[in-house]
DNA sequence: TAGATATTTAGACAAATATCTAAATACTAT
DNA sequence: ATAGTATTTAGATATTTGTCTAAATATCTA
């Protein structure tokens, strides 16, 4: 669990993703266009830190639409202050 | 810089460590009889952890004191909320 | 100085990872 | 139905990573 969290957050373009997402939803297009990597590849990585529920997906026709959840992120934090306490 | 962070916070060896550096200062060795890896295996993951300036490293004598460092948790805290917020 | 202990470095190797191209699947619209 | 667009799956490959053993380095002590 946050073996996938840690994993998904240790890759430069997939936290370039979240930080997209942060501007607004985006489809797994618009996402790839971003990079100048294959869209396979990218929808690899959405599938990872769709695994650590970092991102949500919801099929809207044919395109797929990627959205940052943000809950999962408490955990990370939580997870930091209690190294950072006593 | 953040690649260093994540890359070393992406093993749960590592991240054991972390906590327990939390409770005191430990020699390397100590660090590895508490796992079930060789000595030079921690080795290389403690140099990760300083890499990433998540631990500090001290000689004393013979042996390697290592503590942890947790003003690199605030860059962390920081990356986090700027994910979160708006 | 010799021997013992602590730690790191070097080199090897299997497993995991990021990437690609080609093909498959799913949906839209003519 | 057919063609076009969007996305994922499959399979291949080069690189990175975690681990090991053996050897090197550093320090202590008798």
């Amino acid at each position: 669990m946050m073996n996938e969290l840690f994993k998904a957050l240790n890759d430069e373009t997939r936290r370039e993703i979240l930080n997209n997402l942060k501007e607004r939803d985006m489809s797994a297009g618009d996402i790839a266009d971003l990079f100048n990597i294959s869209k396979p590849s990218i929808s690899h990585h959405l599938e990872i830190l769709r695994k650590a529920d970092l991102v949500r997906s919801e099929k809207r026709g044919q395109f797929v639409f990627y959205s940052l959840n943000t809950t999962i992120m408490d955990e990370l934090l939580q997870w930091i202050l209690t190294l950072k306490k006593t």
